[in-house]
DNA sequence: TATGAATGAGAGTTCATTCAT
DNA sequence: AATGAATGAACTCTCATTCAT
């Protein structure tokens, strides 16, 4: 199949996590969904544990350079508020089951303290614009975090919807999304 | 110690459910919560499967009713709205782990066709309002689940930061909430 | 079969342990042979490692109070000695099992501090009988250390050709054994 | 580094095997000890029995050619006893694992016809050496296992105590055990 | 010849479920 | 009606063995 197992893996792992969360997911499924034996799961991962571990890291930061990237800082707010969303919603798309996985194990019992640094340190990005578009009075001041409830609630959800074909993605819905997550956070 | 074993069952599971999910959470988990014999959960329910799906209609019947009693059908539209903000922060406050529960659990894989049936009937119930408003012109023409996601989104969201100690509640953030949520769904 | 399950899994892994070693059994050999299911193993010991130091400390104490009943504390170091060579060989050929199962792990590296110490316990009520035929010059004053295997060394081998067909036992034999026994030790 | 993988392994395993038993060593724990891939062990040895097997034959020939080897045969008993002592003595020193590997695994389950076959020979030289002794009126009419048991029985026992440290080994102490193990088996 | 990645059978262990009490 | 000891299927994980390189 592909070259590299342990990206078998991983796509494997993050399919199967998606769906049916960490729990719900046994060894052997994951084995089974990758094309590989049990046991060569455990050459790459010291344990299951592990396995989610890694697999959200990689996950996060990927997500995190998605957005990041080119990101404009000299621009307005509000420009800079349309690229983190179009960002979100390209990486969403292109990687559905990542974006699923994330947000299903963001708060897992599982995850280390490694993992948990890894996603706070993505979270602080977002926070820093936020902080940001409060203090030049174009955003509400709100806590932040509630903040990042109000746009990004939303996208989780609807990406959902979309992957079960309850919602049809159309370039004129991101628009509208984008518009009233905007409206939603920001001062009138 | 309440008179009622089941119920006891019932409030055990769903705390649990909604820490640690329907897989994480074993029976003798559960047992050990009630404060009753592993074996008694089974003179109750038929099985662990039986058990999640009778508590998720539980729930759901419960939000549902929260909501939709003495619903405001001959006022505003946007009084409409506000009922139904304000009941949903309700629930969610003096029913926290069934709240989680109810949003972590809406699409587990073992949910049958009666629990699924009596959550798109809740749901409907929503899509309705959000219909009627579309026609009288007072929110936006955007499919009814993207209106539903953009507003229930950040709330499931906030109650978890809630929940979880991120975020005070306050009763100006919930005002905020319902504004924003407003906002975002209205037509300007 | 017996009335208790506890005993039948001790009863089991002795004979397993000193058949084919710790490493050497399973968990299923020994559910098989207690007749109980692999799970009710559990209900009992945590592991397997448990079992094993649960069963050792079981086996010495066994051994040690075997011996250490009606010790003659104030007889001669000779009547001391041939008291304590009797009962070993008493009870190793009623337990030979246990017996056998002590000698080959008392060694094993899964054995905690506490199977350790409990062993050394064993082992000092040995020493300071023969420190005290030492300074009583009746016993030649080797390291007690050596002077225990000049004694147990044969007796270990003795019990397990016995246990193999490979040795009759007969009470002549043993006599004999006490008399040569004596004889390593004792001042000529 | 040795030139020879072959035995490259065999120290490895021989090592490994007295430490940690047949059953408590890996092949991989093996072929880590060795320097050599896992794969390498099954150039030179069907599988792990064939490779016990093979070293426990290999042990025993070297250790029965230890005490042959210049065995007095026109001398006393006396001389002839002395003689397989220190050899036995010197082979332990120079080769602990190998020798205690050999007293740990001489009832294994695994060992093959053939390897049960060369102990025996090795057996049958020294009870050859004690049935002539004992015609010949200087030792004790004892079975000869019996015979072999109280003088081999210390030495095993002691050797261990050595190797772990919790007895000192000395010329002396040597002296003094040889002495024991004739008083131990003569006619007096 | 030598390797170690890959494997699956089987190890230790857990847990949904049953049933004698 | 209620229990929890008992169970075995299924889980996580290990390891003897194979085989492509």
């Amino acid at each position: 199949m592909s070259k590299n197992k342990q990206d078998d893996i991983f796509e494997a792992a993050m399919k199967l996590f998606a769906e049916r969360g960490y729990d719900g997911t046994t060894v052997p499924m994951i084995a089974d969904q990758a094309k590989v034996g049990a046991g060569t799961i455990y050459r790459y991962f010291a344990n299951k544990e592990s396995l989610v571990n890694s697999l959200f890291i990689k996950c996060v930061l990927q997500f995190s350079e998605a957005i990041r990237t080119d990101f404009p800082s000299n621009s307005t707010i509000r420009e800079q508020f349309t690229h983190i969303l179009i960002r979100i919603f390209d990486f969403a798309r292109k990687n559905v089951n990542a974006f699923i996985f994330i947000n299903s194990h963001d708060d897992g019992y599982y995850l280390d303290e490694n993992s948990k640094e890894t996603f706070n340190d993505f979270l602080d990005f977002i926070i820093r614009v936020i902080e940001d578009g409060k203090e030049k009075g174009y955003i509400r001041s709100l806590p932040s975090s509630a903040l990042i409830a109000m746009v990004y609630g939303p996208i989780v959800m609807l990406v959902k919807m979309i992957e079960t074909g309850k919602l049809a993605e159309t370039p004129e819905l991101l628009k509208e999304l984008e518009e009233s997550a905007w409206n939603a956070i920001r001062v009138i």
